[in-house]
DNA sequence: TGGTCTTCTTGATATAAATCAAGATTTTAA
DNA sequence: TTAAAATCTTGATTTATATCAAGAAGACCA
């Protein structure tokens, strides 16, 4: 469990006891490759931290899948529409590989702010980090071309390259997969 | 005063006498075209919400202005990354034309979780739906078209399209005035 | 009022990226 | 172990969009 502790300890500026009362309450599970974590349409109960393995993001559109975003250790993953609004999940996400994760479930996180102290405040801080982080992700589409993109990218989560087939990168940095190995092969 | 009251009861689900409470810490001013709400790099010290005007987002990249946004009557402004985090500010904003604010400063901002109950959970939830405007924002880049991300941006807020210089919206679509225009002319 | 600046459009051309197609390599599964 | 499927690359071609250029219309101002 000292993973996992380690890992909340990164993202939420708590008191080492709380990371041990938070952390109880996260139950480990796997998803094997091709699983899927969430359906379109279906609702997400459950916060999770990925332990190992990568999750895909995606959506189907006019018979194409556009990848929104993968997911990997040390992420956290969910579907705010559903956790938060109680909302049907707006995107599959699929595991590529067998995944590892810690969850919460929602009946357990909503009394979250009962447990552990300032939780709302803590979470919203959160909240805006992701939104620094999208609206960042926004900006290199309006500013960049595909290869800076792809620098950026590589640059961020080098690994990313290694482990995952690349025409889902491709997708997720918003061009073909033939794009990407032009890219990739002037470098 | 009243519309200021109805806007905040708009964005935020609370209790008529709080929203009255909460409206009373906002402040009246106004802004003359061109003049900057925030300077990159400057702290914005004020969550501020627009009664008439509009104010352009945008950042110089090598030697170009790229919109990232722009905001009007009845949205909310702001720097996240100075009002959360207190670090500087990561963009320029700018008025188009004359703008008319109600602003709240971050000293009473900061107060607020003691006076408005939940005021946390409230501002978490505001978040949260930034946070999906701000996913499918991306969608966007990776699933459509110039033509498409127009038809979609158009039907959203089709006053934009009169009121702001298309070069800007051009900007913030993330294609050129000149592609703007073509698209324009097609319909 | 005339003149300058900004905005917007339109045409010609260039460029980035998509599409189409095929082959090589690797992975998966029977 | 082998066949099938998935992945990745490379080349040829097409398409979407950017760039360059010029002119028209409107806004702003001295």
């Amino acid at each position: 469990m000292t993973e996992l502790t380690n890992f909340i300890q990164a993202y939420f500026p708590i008191p080492l006891n709380q990371v041990e009362t938070l952390a109880s309450y996260f139950k480990y599970k796997t998803l094997d490759k091709g699983d899927f974590f969430l359906k379109s349409g279906s609702y997400c109960n459950e916060l999770s931290f990925i332990l190992d393995g990568h999750l895909r993001i995606f959506e189907t559109v006019e018979g194409r899948e556009v990848t929104q975003w993968i997911s990997s250790r040390g992420d956290f993953i969910t579907d705010i529409a559903s956790l938060v609004f109680d909302q049907p999940g707006r995107r599959n996400i699929q595991a590529l590989k067998s995944v590892e994760l810690y969850s919460i479930y929602k009946e357990d996180y909503d009394r979250l702010p009962l447990i552990i102290p300032h939780w709302e405040r803590i979470e919203k801080q959160f909240l805006a980090k992701c939104f620094l982080t999208l609206e960042d992700r926004i900006f290199s589409f309006l500013s960049m071309d595909s290869a800076q993109r792809f620098q950026q990218m590589f640059a961020y989560k080098p690994e990313l390259f290694n482990e995952v087939p690349l025409h889902y990168l491709a997708s997720m940095l918003g061009m073909t997969p033939e794009t990407l190995s032009r890219i990739r092969s002037k470098v």
